[in-house]
DNA sequence: ATTACTGTATTATATACCTATGACAGTAGA
DNA sequence: TCTACTGTCATAGGTATATAATACAGTAAT
């Protein structure tokens, strides 16, 4: 993991368990490493950690239980739904930009 | 424009100003506006567009003339080379940003 | 010369982010 | 009970970002 990035490190944490979910590499209700833990292996602060979880615990893609750990959620409909809206999300996202850069739509496909 | 973003607010004016020099907006050699200028219409402080100004200059897409004003290079080669190198960029980060999320190419190209 | 613009620079202040460190509370196993 | 994990919270210090205010220097038109 790299964090020269101008996106918060918490953000970025927060991203990439959500796609590590997504990808199913942590699957529905299986406990996600502790935050020291985590902190440890990416080289960060436990706190920064700790606000990362908070964000999807807030989202809903976690669950807490203290003394014991963090889960994702065992709401698979809600993950699909979330997936779905990503992707949608991110397809938005991209039309934007190239909008915004005066691409057309045919001059990024030639290059995808 | 937006700045309720995490992205520094200097770095999306130097996008905002590159996207109009690649859209071809702002021609080559054409004059951009003043610092204080832009500064009162993007509702941001001189300084931050300041910042945004000379990191584009550093980047090669601006010239700096004191007491007259900044304008677009008149480097025409450069600029094209610059929007492609921008469009590969941009693919190439689409691309990753779909394998760390576990989305198809395919998929993505459905909504697309 | 005066005026009104330019770019450029400095200082101070506030805030968000990140780290370091430590503390407290809950849980599980030896 | 003791130990070693958990989550959770608080404090302090450092850095980057953004704003506000001010100042100085170069250019051009009146």
């Amino acid at each position: 993991m790299n964090f020269d990035s101008n996106i918060p490190i918490y953000i970025q944490i927060a991203d990439y368990i959500k796609n590590l979910i997504f990808r199913g590499v942590i699957e529905s209700g299986e406990r996600i490493p502790s935050v020291r833990e985590l902190a440890k292996e990416l080289g960060a602060n436990p706190n920064t950690v700790q606000k990362a979880y908070s964000l999807l615990l807030k989202e809903g893609f976690l669950k807490t239980k203290r003394g014991i750990g963090y889960f994702v959620t065992d709401d698979e409909e809600f993950l699909q739904r979330k997936r779905k809206e990503a992707l949608l999300n991110f397809v938005r996202e991209v039309k934007e930009r190239l909008k915004k850069s005066g691409f057309t739509l045919e001059e990024f496909k030639r290059e995808l």
